[in-house]
DNA sequence: ACCTATTCATAAAC
DNA sequence: TGTTTATGAATAGGT
């Protein structure tokens, strides 16, 4: 149909055949959606165009999947059997991965000791050695942070016991004034303490442990 | 198209529906052969009539399982039955697994220790502990063992060169012998050692590192 | 994307 | 089912 006949045979011409494509596939898929409803049948169609994209349709009432069973029982042809070996295989491939990993660990924490050569025994011992050096290393830094962190709360406390007490005798002072009348060129500040020793409410270096 | 236009509607008329059916049908299983062929693309399609008969159309080159597998990586539609769906579930719990064990050995390994909490480094110090303590057990056992060895190894040395050296002593005796006539009587043993003491070729405890 | 001449698919009837 | 036929649909090629 359309201006004279074509061979059914690949289209050379790249453009064309995309436009032909586009066409013959709405085509496909209008008689796809018409044959299912005029005749209540299940339909499942799936394309690909040469480029790779793709377009499919499935009558309503169903699903892909569903059909798909229903191929399976009905031709005995089996979709997935190639799937199922591929799962399969990977679970096996991981399996064996885990096994592995699991016989590392129980060596690595000193069990099942008997299978390993004496190379691989002193192999083990250095990796234990290093990773025990490196675990100290890191408790030693928390306990440094732990160390410095108690001595800043020490110092932060001395400060504030220290301001503390200064507002205690200036509000007394206060409380003097209000007996003997008020003096507005006295401000209430601790007086031996400027104010950029005041403690700051949050340190930053203090936050540990998010 | 025939004798006027027919609404899209389910055809009431089982017969009509039928022929329908399969003049609509044929036609859809060209439009795939001719549209595969034409553009080179990949077809799938399953239609199943009211009456629950099967027919399908795959392009060739290609297979339904090949085709639906495409579907699913490209459509992110899963299709797959229920037994796919508890595979792929035991490949995830798998890698968890997997993952977590490989966290576990970077940890005794001394690696990655940032995302620890203090109180973990310290459970994670006994383990080690305790597997290089297990591990050098093991160690020292090996080291007893070549110790061992080395004693028995040194215990038949003396013995073989025991021997040796009596073998020497009678050689020279039968070349007097000879050199004096023969005497049957006289058997060629070592005479000081009873055969009791004889050492065997392989001694079944110096059997290490198969 | 739209147009149109032409071929095709197919509804109806047998 | 298969054949025929009249008709509307699909579409190849061009713009």
């Amino acid at each position: 149909m359309g201006r004279g006949s074509i061979e059914i045979k690949r289209i050379e011409n790249s453009t064309n055949r995309q436009v032909t494509f586009s066409k013959r596939r709405n085509g496909i898929l209008k008689k796809a959606r018409e044959i299912s409803v005029l005749c209540d049948a299940e339909v499942g169609v799936v394309i690909f165009s040469s480029a790779g994209k793709l377009y499919d349709y499935c009558s309503p009432k169903t699903t892909l999947p569903k059909i798909l069973e229903k191929y399976q029982t009905n031709s005995g042809k089996i979709l997935w059997d190639d799937k199922h070996k591929s799962l399969s295989a990977e679970i096996d491939r991981i399996k064996k991965e885990n096994d592995s990993m699991q016989i590392e660990l129980r060596h690595l924490k000193g069990e099942d000791l008997n299978s390993l050569q004496p190379k691989e025994l002193i192999s083990f011992e250095e990796a234990l050695q290093n990773g025990l050096t490196n675990l100290r290393d890191k408790q030693m830094d928390h306990w440094k942070m732990l160390r410095r962190n108690g001595k800043m709360l020490e110092e932060e406390n001395k400060l504030l016991a220290f301001r503390l007490h200064q507002q205690d005798v200036a509000l007394s002072g206060s409380m003097r004034d209000l007996e003997l009348g008020y003096h507005p060129d006295r401000e209430f500040v601790a007086p031996q303490m400027p104010m950029t020793f005041r403690v700051q409410p949050n340190h930053p270096n203090l936050q540990e442990n998010k």
